[in-house]
DNA sequence: TTGTACGCGTTATCAA
DNA sequence: TTGATAACGCGTACAA
């Protein structure tokens, strides 16, 4: 309430400057018809009591806030991060500032933010939430604020977005795995509550496997390093052999350091892939197979088209990055 | 200018509805005041037009934002990220929405993002980044708008600070390192540009080795672990032995994984440490002896701080987190 | 080149 | 319980 009040409006300037207020609007925002006597004039005052503009009434009054809305999930992962990093950079480039907007696990919840979303007056918003469905979309859309929705196929007027080929790129490892002669069934591990792009990848897993007529395994797991690299380590007294897909690096890491220190081999005797490889994917030792994404690549696209939909002149509403897949030492193929 | 163009106003409600604008506005903000009457049927026009309040109007008149600021270096590193959830996660909980500056390697560029977080008629604000003195935090100070610095101390009226122990740390590691009979010349890795936090900490190195007659190593490289392996794999053809201080985890992987690489033994001939140790310096392989922070929860802290800095009750006005060397199987001791 | 007056979408203070 | 009306701080036609 009170933490702002002694604020320096655009009229004590004019006032000071002996001026009118529209002429202090010019100064600042540097057009024309302005003497050079009194634009130094103006601006020395400006100086002298320390005047900045409101944000708020320029936005109220332009219709615009040069701030662009991310909805991303609460949840701290790299790749996620990078995703954001990659917005964030071009952002900046262009001058935008952004409103960070986390949703939690509820469809409910990522609702909310949408609505917060179109509260806040955003110039655009850049949508990376699995939680939310075609129809959540159309109603921000409704709104017409100009939106790339990240990993969901949706594109209108005033909407873009970006996809993965993560899906084809699970096939073709599983393909090309039993042509190599792969002999242990592969396991899938299944995170609860993990989003759209896992359960996808499962589906698809499955999906594979059914196609070949092969026996395939669903392993539950807690989201967390360390309750998984417990619960693998208890699994790996009994199990000696496995190939397993989990969901990100840390996932696959604590299956490969459990193996390792049960003192199993990988990957002669335990396998272990990464869907969502980041760079850490080589970090680790033993290097993880994973299937790789430029995730900050990600985020500048996004950004790019956005400003371009903002613009009007998004030519291609779509954008599909090829998510490959890397074999390392965590495989033998 | 014209993406927003068919927003519905209050004014339109009002006269869907056949009331005054008044009326609506004190139905939006559950005022009293109001027959059951009239306060069914303005929801119902409000959800039949799909009318939702301009959060920018809604500022102005009350001077709320309801938004943080939140200034950090663009670098995309796990621990800022960390820092980042813990922040957003309090933010969220309290009903704030977090509007992020990132700041680049300039001093410049630091104080335009200052200059922009007073703009933005943030309701408060949280300042990670090296490169602002207090001169420039004075600044954003003097604009009373509640702050919290992380990483400086510096308090005020509206203004408080969460800082570390590092240097502390890093003192007890190089005396413990020579109590425990370490026979090599310890290196500090020296990154250009990387902030105030690992500068301090270099001086502190320096310091540390100076008060007992120490011969130390600094060496350059630059931020990047691919860089860094390379560089490393290049020196230790000729270096066989060393113990080795980097800033974080992916500069001490890059190192470790070089020696690693290259045949030698850790930590029997080659010792690493990571300054700042994230949940990765246990998942690597080996595991990194680290300085740990719990990063998320100093931006958990720091936003609990700032809000009651904002609410103006906020007793302690500065805090300090203890960075706790952990020994892990990088070093000997 | 400069100033006047109105609009942006709310909240809040008074009257009614 | 309601309804005018004045802020909030700025941009901008239009007039001077």
């Amino acid at each position: 309430m009170e933490n702002l009040k002694e604020r320096v409006t655009i009229y004590q300037v004019a006032q000071a400057a002996g001026v009118s207020l529209a002429t202090v609007s010019r100064v600042i925002n540097k057009q024309g018809n302005v003497t050079e006597a009194t634009r130094t004039k103006v601006e020395e005052t400006i100086k002298r009591l320390g005047y900045k503009p409101s944000g708020l009434a320029q936005a109220l009054a332009t219709n615009r806030t040069t701030n662009i809305g991310i909805v991303i999930p609460s949840a701290n992962y790299v790749y996620i991060s990078s995703m954001l990093s990659g917005v964030s950079e071009v952002a900046k480039e262009k001058g935008f500032v952004l409103t960070l907007f986390t949703t939690g696990h509820s469809r409910e919840d990522a609702i909310a933010m949408i609505e917060k979303v179109i509260v806040s007056h955003v110039d655009g918003a850049i949508i990376f939430d699995d939680e939310l469905d075609e129809a959540d979309i159309e109603k921000i859309n409704s709104y017409s604020v100009p939106t790339i929705v990240i990993n969901k196929k949706v594109v209108g007027e005033r909407t873009g977005c970006v996809n993965f080929s993560y899906t084809n790129a699970l096939a073709k490892l599983v393909q090309s795995y039993y042509e190599n002669g792969g002999d242990t069934e592969m396991t899938f591990i299944h995170l609860h509550n993990c989003g759209r792009l896992l359960s996808h990848c499962e589906r698809r897993f499955i999906a594979a496997h059914q196609e070949i007529g092969k026996p395939y395994h669903i392993m539950n797991v807690d989201d967390s390093y360390t309750r998984t690299y417990r619960d693998f380590t208890n699994y790996f007294q009994n199990h000696k052999k496995g190939y397993y897909i989990a969901y990100r690096d840390s996932i696959a890491a604590a299956v490969a350091n459990a193996a390792t220190d049960s003192g199993l081999r990988i990957p002669e005797d335990i396998q272990v892939v990464s869907l969502v490889g980041t760079k850490y994917a080589h970090i680790l030792r033993p290097t993880l197979t994973s299937i790789d994404l430029d995730w900050q690549e990600v985020g500048k696209r996004s950004m790019y088209m956005l400003i371009d939909l903002i613009n009007r002149n998004l030519e291609e509403k779509s954008y599909k990055f090829d998510a490959n897949l890397v074999i390392r030492n965590s495989t033998k193929h």
